[in-house]
DNA sequence: CGGAAAATCCAATGCGCATTTGAAATATGT
DNA sequence: ACATATTTCAAATGCGCATTGGATTTTCCG
């Protein structure tokens, strides 16, 4: 008896602030107490309703993947047969359309990349059950456009140079917004700086498309470009050793 | 009268500890209690050379950063008039051995990166004098590539799929150097993990030099193809307006 | 209604860490 | 050797923050 369903609320909304504080200043530099103002709780409601910062932590990674990964399972399904340079162009624009989305989507990104900087232990603990598979999902892509002939090693620095030009530009983006809502619009001595220049043009909808379609033929010309210096290397190789 | 010597020494020293714990912990999770540890020196030595955590920080950052200038300025002049294909993979090959080599220099990277990431009020201060410059250095190649007739925020792009692929690599590198060292060597249960790929692939001279190649053609085949389609889009838009 | 479980709240508690203080030690010029 | 400025040191101060305890309110069900 007396279950009662106003816990549910805070509970949710605890997540929600936790994923945009978190998001914002990386785990240590979060503070319970902002998160819980912004949740429009109490500092005891994360102890509570978590048992602690950590726990909490953990439950925002999970649920914050959740929401990434089902969307990208749906596009997935779409482009099954699609020529591999397909597939992957349309995980790059989704993933860079929520990167740079408004709302919970685009921390992420930044939860992400903060890890990637310097993993906190809880981060091992759910690393396996959700980067792990997107991980195997790009691989997969990249492997098919190098073709049969590359490398472990080979595929992997491929992935690396595709994924670091989203999140990078999923920092940057989130870094400049966030400079945006802090300084009052004519911030003095700022005219040269990239990030500045970055925001303006990433302000409307048509500098994202922009952005997303250079970094679809960039990279795709960079995995060609690979793929027949792969060839290349492989032909020579077989050559010399006949 | 009475000039004492011995006050450089640990001056010295803690500029060099400092940069270790700021690039491994970021600023904030840095503590003064670890750098003085690790520089041999007194809790209260920070606070009597460099007057506060903040000051020691800027410090680092002057330092640093001067370092990692003086070597760029060299090998730019050797270059000067050579194609701007060169010039970029000559600093590509520059950044990245930087990174990867041992000691503080890789640390540079870590540093900076944290600043994409969350931006330090202490940053916007050292930004002007330190990063700008390299930037704008970069940007001119990058132009000389793409041509003419590229603007800014194509620019701009294109620059970002560059750095962002090198320091995308800097961090992966730092991490997974850290985890090596903190952990056994037998590490169970991360045999799929591609932060642990990757430190075997980068654990020696030969790996470093494959990722620094693959990054290099990847990058100018990028800017060609980007290149390209600019030309392209020029000539249909041209076409259209006349 | 009434009572019990669930959830919220406020006021501690305790810990980690930057910074300060004032005394002790050490180098340097005369 | 002496006096003085400089540097080191150990202990103390104070602050921010996660966590807890216990009182209080709110919801639900018989």
């Amino acid at each position: 008896m007396a279950v009662r369903a106003d816990g549910e609320d805070t509970h949710e909304k605890l997540l929600v602030a936790a994923t945009q504080v978190f998001g914002e200043c990386g785990y240590s530099q979060a503070t319970v107490a902002e998160i819980c103002r912004i949740a429009g709780a109490n500092v005891a409601a994360v102890n509570y309703h978590f048992g602690s910062k950590e726990q909490l932590y953990r439950a925002v990674w999970r649920r914050t993947f959740e929401r990434a990964r089902s969307g990208i399972r749906a596009r997935e399904q779409d482009l099954e047969g699609a020529p591999p340079e397909h597939r992957l162009a349309e995980r790059i624009r989704g993933v860079i359309r929520r990167i740079a989305g408004r709302g919970e989507q685009p921390l992420f990104a930044r939860l992400l990349t903060r890890e990637l900087i310097q993993r906190t232990a809880i981060f091992e603990e759910v690393r396996r059950e959700t980067v792990q598979p997107m991980h195997r999902m790009m691989s997969g892509v990249i492997r098919d456009i190098l073709g049969e002939g590359a490398t472990d090693q080979q595929v992997l620095y491929a992935q690396m140079s595709v994924i670091n030009q989203c999140l990078g530009v999923g920092l940057q983006l989130a870094q400049c917004r966030f400079n945006a809502e802090n300084t009052g619009g004519t911030d003095a001595g700022g005219a040269l700086d990239p990030s500045q220049a970055l925001a303006q043009h990433l302000s409307d909808d048509d500098g994202v498309e922009a952005l997303i379609e250079h970094i679809v033929c960039f990279s795709i010309a960079g995995l060609h470009a690979t793929r027949d210096r792969i060839a290349a290397e492989r032909e020579a190789g077989g050559a010399a050793a006949s």
